[in-house]
DNA sequence: TGCCAGGCCCTCTTTAGGGCCTT
């Protein structure tokens, strides 16, 4: 169970580089507490860029929806408001946190200092045994389905929220302990050979810390 | 002319290289 309120956060983008000059084209933003989507912020965004068709072939999004959506200033702008400064989850983060700080910069926002929590770096310590870690192979594996088209933000921001709390669950329920954003935050840092190790002495120094065997919030 | 991301992780490593993952 996942103890706390965070943001599930997904960008469709023109390509995989903001300092080759990529630009968001869509992004989509889940709001997660009580282990439940409580509310979501999707859109569109023009950022004035063309759409290379192989970007196109992979997300559905064209140049003619790109024309009529939004400005991206108004779209990251919004986007800031619904975010706030909760902590920010992804799949692959290092990816979407640099387009984050990029439109940020934008837009004329300070950059942002969200704690962020990658989903690729959780599924890797806590499924190992995966063939791969792409987030539809994850997915798969935990019976979790596509609402939509893959590769759409909205459809993969929930599918990323839907991991996020099934990999919450299982790690309260096989290591009897509380998750919270912090617990999470230390697992996608701990190296992949350690982390066993690593949240075995947590879970004493929070025992030794609350002097009783209920693992508490930290 | 040719190339063009970047951070993480693993191993045949650490004075490095290659695969994975995101669009």
């Amino acid at each position: 169970m996942l103890d706390a309120t965070c943001i599930v956060l997904d960008f469709e983008t023109t390509g995989l580089s903001p300092d080759q000059g990529d630009r968001i084209t869509e992004v989509a933003a889940i709001r997660v507490a009580n282990n439940q989507i409580l509310g979501h912020y999707t859109s569109l965004a023009n950022a004035g860029r063309g759409i290379p068709s192989f970007i196109t072939q992979l997300t559905g999004i064209s140049a003619q929806m790109i024309r009529t959506a939004p400005p991206v200033h108004q779209v990251i702008h919004e986007l800031a408001r619904f975010v706030g400064n909760d902590p920010i989850i992804a799949h692959n983060a290092s990816f979407d946190r640099k387009f984050l700080i990029a439109e940020y910069r934008y837009a004329g926002l300070a950059s942002p200092n969200n704690d962020v929590i990658c989903t690729l770096r959780l599924a890797r310590r806590l499924l190992p045994q995966l063939p791969n870690h792409k987030l539809s192979t994850i997915a798969s594996h935990l019976g979790i389905r596509f609402p939509s088209d893959a590769h759409r933000a909205e459809a993969d921001a929930r599918v990323a929220a839907g991991v996020l709390l099934a990999l919450s669950h299982r790690l309260a329920k096989q290591h009897d302990i509380t998750v919270t954003p912090d617990l999470l935050t230390r697992i996608a840092h701990w190296p992949a050979s350690q982390w066993l190790t690593r949240l075995a002495r947590y879970k004493t120094r929070v025992q030794d810390s609350t002097g009783c065997d209920t693992q508490q919030t930290v």
